[in-house]
DNA sequence: TGTACATCAGTGAACGCGCGTTCACTGATGTAC
DNA sequence: TGTACATCAGTGAACGCGCGTTCACTGATGTAC
């Protein structure tokens, strides 16, 4: 039957990013294989090479568009609290530290998802990851500092990334140790959310 | 040339475990293969399984021994500040969020290079991970409250353990983060590092 | 203490399996006229 | 607009490879007398 419109294409390719977004923060890149991957896709293994030079490139795009999405979230964040970068600040660190963000790691955060495997999959998936990682610290300290020139206590840059790097590995380091204990110690995990929560709001 | 002494025996299974520990730290539980850890212990791979009931079962016992390590290092810490649980708190920090831990995770906190992992492979390493974050969780909470016991400012046990929860969280994200990227941008590598070790300390 | 025998730790070949990747093939799509 | 042909997306068999695990074999160790 094939072959297929370009539009058809297009969508195809985009199918097996989502299926492999979904995949690789589920069950790490490793232990996601193509073939599955393509199956949940919709096709079959052989076409995988048609959209994409390898897994590691896969890989990559994935990181891509997984930074891509979140950013966008914060976004929207911003844009559900016009004028209270405070209430934005709070808005992201409850959806984040969150029991639906812990359960759902495949629709989550690529940065903590990915924290390990990122590492440990070549330089280009690494580069990407440092890519987005540092969009989320510019993102985060410039909510910082406009949270602090609403209340009137100014804020210097410096400051402000400090602040957004050591909140940001916070709420990373608390989804991590919240999800690696949810299926055999629930209260635990819920501990470890709530106690983050609670201090990271306190800030 | 085999059969073995008991002694032998027993310096043959920890030698695997040591591998083992450093491998699964360094490189994945999935990331690893017995052939190479068998080799790097000085054996060929058909002999693991007089030592191992599976790989599984190899993980178990990474973590526990991990996990009794680390606790270890906690406790000499302690010792290397005698009546200062203040100090011990911030020589773990400084300790724990540094270069020199982030680049070598094979002899590191097994909660932060095992987090991903821990919960991918079977209730029995997830347990044991459990086991393991709860010591760490009660081990810093007795330093948070003698911490404040000494300085006159009394802080409750339930104060203490969200304390010491989100201090760990924040620990393990700034570790995992500043690994990520190490390779690729060790500044902002560093970043991570100092930023966290800052904001920590002025708990 | 010395001898006879059972045990079993380590060896290395072999197992089935799933992996990432390649490739000849197909037929509908895209393009040139 | 219609026809002829080149392109190429998806198929499914096949590749080599490394994985975790099993097993017959070996010979030194451990044990019973």
């Amino acid at each position: 039957m094939p072959r297929v419109t370009r539009e058809q294409k297009q969508r195809n390719r985009e199918r097996i990013l989502a299926a492999a977004g979904e995949g690789f923060r589920l069950r790490g890149i490793d232990g996601t294989g193509i073939d599955g991957l393509m199956k949940s896709a919709g096709m079959t293994h052989g076409g995988f090479y048609n959209h994409f030079a390898s897994k590691s490139d896969l890989a990559v795009e994935v990181l891509h568009q997984g930074f891509i999405d979140s950013l966008a979230v914060l976004d929207g964040l911003r844009a559900a609290h016009p004028g209270s970068a405070r209430a934005a600040l709070d808005g992201m660190i409850d959806q984040y530290v969150d029991a639906e963000h812990r359960d759902h790691p495949e629709a989550g955060c690529p940065s903590a998802a990915l924290v390990s495997d990122a590492g440990r999959h070549g330089a280009d998936a690494q580069a990407e990851y440092r890519r987005g990682l540092d969009g989320y610290f510019d993102a985060i300290a410039d909510m910082v500092i406009e949270s602090g020139r609403e209340t009137g206590t100014e804020v210097t840059p410096a400051e402000a990334r400090e602040q957004a790097v050591a909140l940001f590995s916070q709420m990373v380091g608390a989804l991590l140790l919240s999800r690696a204990v949810a299926d055999v110690a629930p209260d635990l995990s819920d501990e470890v959310l709530a106690a983050n929560r609670s201090r990271l709001k306190d800030r």
